[in-house]
RNA sequence: GGCCCCAUCGUCUAGUGGUUAGGACACCGGGUUUUCAUCCCGGCAACAGCGGUUCGAGCCCGCUUGGGGUCACCA
């Protein structure tokens, strides 16, 4: 009835109109729909989305963006996002991933409602502390002939899988024809012999409605009876990920594409229960230039790795946000207030994206460029915080004109490698060759005589920007000289390289007394 | 390999039967600038292919091709 209607548009194109905006209030089967609210013209339940992460290292730029939907669609529909740690698995799990994924949300801005870190009536929101709640459900699956215990070693369907594969079929673990009491499993167990719980699939055709994907069905022959807890007596994913949706009142889930292909397990799961379904919406998938899938095994795609590169959270949300969704215009730039308020689930599209660092640079230093210097100043502390630099990180008046000379840059290390050099010790500087060649010694050493004379000049020139610029520009008109046969050698001379702020804001920077030291250490180089 | 999903510039995308197929990044060219970066202007560049449906297809349907996901006692 309603329902085919609701799906109709199948794996077509989805785009939103008022018509399909209006679906979006339809009485749902939603669990936890307690109340209702208008918002705007449109009356709808109350949704309930959730980021379940897996503490298993760093947050990357998939999970984040998942984070990023689950938090805009709460904030947009004025529902709520909960956070759930699912560390069922632990021999992966990782000491400290926990504080590592809350604080790169709070970086990013992301905040939640409920679970992990700002708690909530329907914890513990760790499943491991959770196992007891596992396993009633397990055992209520048990006790109606819902599952059953199975005793294959994991070596023995390791081996049946190869078997398979020679074959060129893929492996589906068949049912035993009788299946053993409770009686026998507890035997086996005793025994010390590895005994799972099998969840009893009908083998029916299953039809799964995505918001994104519309319909998607899985051929009944191709679903097998696949685990719901593990030897060790931990419950696997589908069945900890289930029950705690369910139980939380979890009623739109929000997760990657990866996901789709087994969410017939958690429907016919949660009929097993008597749940009713949430709504799903999987996104496309993040790939790396070369169109692989972006994992966390792929290195510095994590959330800290660009928090320590010298990104802005602001540039960071604003980029992964159009991974995959897009406002149906051509604006692009977003702060993340912006977003809540322009995001549409219905405008979530379907091919998988390549993450384009080249594209989040440009967006970096835009948002670099459009932020204020109070602003910078707390990010660039967060950035010094995080990396080892030669800046006297605690001197605030310093970082604001460190932040006010390099103008233009597009990551906090530009600085560090732009105006580094002046703040360490003079014989630490390193003379690049190339720059000294040409800037120097070329033409006869027009450069080392230049800096001979600029030497004298600057020794008894008052230490102020202002006279600075006064004594080279005067240098320069008396000599016929370009300012940039002026200012290179003296870059050389005083960072090593040709690349500084501008130069009377370089020699200020630097200091008489440096300046003048650095200046005779470069010269004594023309005389060796 | 089975099953499922996807398909517009190199990349992110706009496009809901009639458009010179738009924007952004990258790239190329030019300009501003004492270096680098920023900034400004201009340019290059796409509907995977083949069949249908239609007066008319990037938009609808099918096939082919290509890409991706999934087939774990990981999530």
């Amino acid at each position: 009835m309603g329902t085919a209607k609701r799906w109709a548009r199948g794996g077509g194109r989805r785009r939103s109109t008022r018509g399909q905006r209006l679906r979006v209030g339809a009485p749902l089967p939603g669990a936890g729909a307690c109340c209702s609210a208008a918002v705007g013209k449109y009356l709808m339940v109350d949704i309930k989305t959730r980021f379940a992460p897996s503490p298993t290292g760093q947050l990357h730029v998939g999970s984040a963006r998942t984070a990023l939907f689950c938090h805009l669609l709460a904030r947009k529909m004025g529902g709520m996002l909960l956070l759930r740690i699912e560390d069922t698995d632990r021999a992966r799990h990782v000491e400290g991933a926990v504080e590592r994924i809350v604080d790169d949300l709070k970086w990013l801005g992301i905040d939640w409602d409920e679970g992990a870190g700002v708690g909530g009536d329907k914890g513990p929101y760790v499943q491991s502390q959770r196992l007891g709640i596992y396993t009633k459900h397990v055992e209520k699956l048990l006790d109606a002939g819902l599952a059953y215990y199975a005793f294959e070693t994991a070596e023995q369907l390791a081996g049946l899988r190869q078997t398979a594969e020679a074959e060129k079929r893929s492996f589906i673990y068949r049912r035993p024809d009788s299946l053993p009491t409770r009686g026998q499993a507890e035997a086996v167990k005793a025994e010390g012999r590895p005994a799972v719980v099998r969840f009893k699939t009908p083998g029916e055709d299953v039809a799964i409605h995505d918001e994104v994907y519309g319909v998607v069905t899985v051929p009944g022959d191709q679903q097998d009876d696949f685990i719901i807890m593990k030897a060790d007596g931990w419950p696997t994913y589908h069945l900890a990920n289930v029950v705690d949706d369910a139980l939380m009142g979890v009623n739109f889930i929000v997760r990657g594409q990866e996901f789709l292909g087994q969410t017939w397990r958690h429907k016919l799961l949660r009929d097993a229960f008597g749940w009713p379904e949430p709504r799903y919406a999987h996104l496309p998938l993040i790939m790396d230039m070369k169109g692989r899938k972006l994992s966390k095994r792929d290195g510095d795609v994590d959330i800290l790795s660009f928090r320590k590169a010298g990104y802005l959270p602001e540039a960071m949300i604003n980029f992964i946000a159009l991974l995959g969704w897009s406002p149906g215009n051509d604006r692009e730039r977003f702060s993340l207030e912006e977003l809540r308020e322009a995001f549409d689930i219905d405008r979530l599209n379907k091919t998988n994206a390549k993450f384009d660092r080249d594209k989040l640079l440009a967006f970096n230093t835009a948002a670099i460029a459009e932020a204020d210097e109070d602003r910078l100043l707390v990010a660039f502390e967060d950035y010094l915080s995080l990396n080892e630099t030669p800046f006297p990180a605690g001197d605030t008046a310093m970082l604001r004109r460190l932040l006010q000379v390099n103008k233009g840059f597009r990551t906090f290390a530009d600085i560090v490698s732009k105006s580094g050099s002046l703040f360490v010790a003079d014989d630490a500087v390193e003379y690049n060759g190339k720059a000294v060649e040409k800037v120097l010694a070329k033409n006869d050493g027009d450069g080392w005589a230049v800096l001979a004379e600029l030497r004298a000049l600057l020794g008894a020139c008052p230490w102020t920007g202002e006279a600075l610029e006064k004594l080279l520009g005067e240098f320069c008109t008396g000599r016929g000289l370009g300012m940039g046969k002026v200012a290179q050698p003296l870059r050389v001379a005083l960072t090593g390289g040709t690349i500084s702020p501008a130069i009377g804001e370089t020699l200020t920077l630097l200091g008489k007394d440096k300046t003048l030291s650095r200046i005779d250490r470069c010269l004594a180089l023309a005389r060796t």
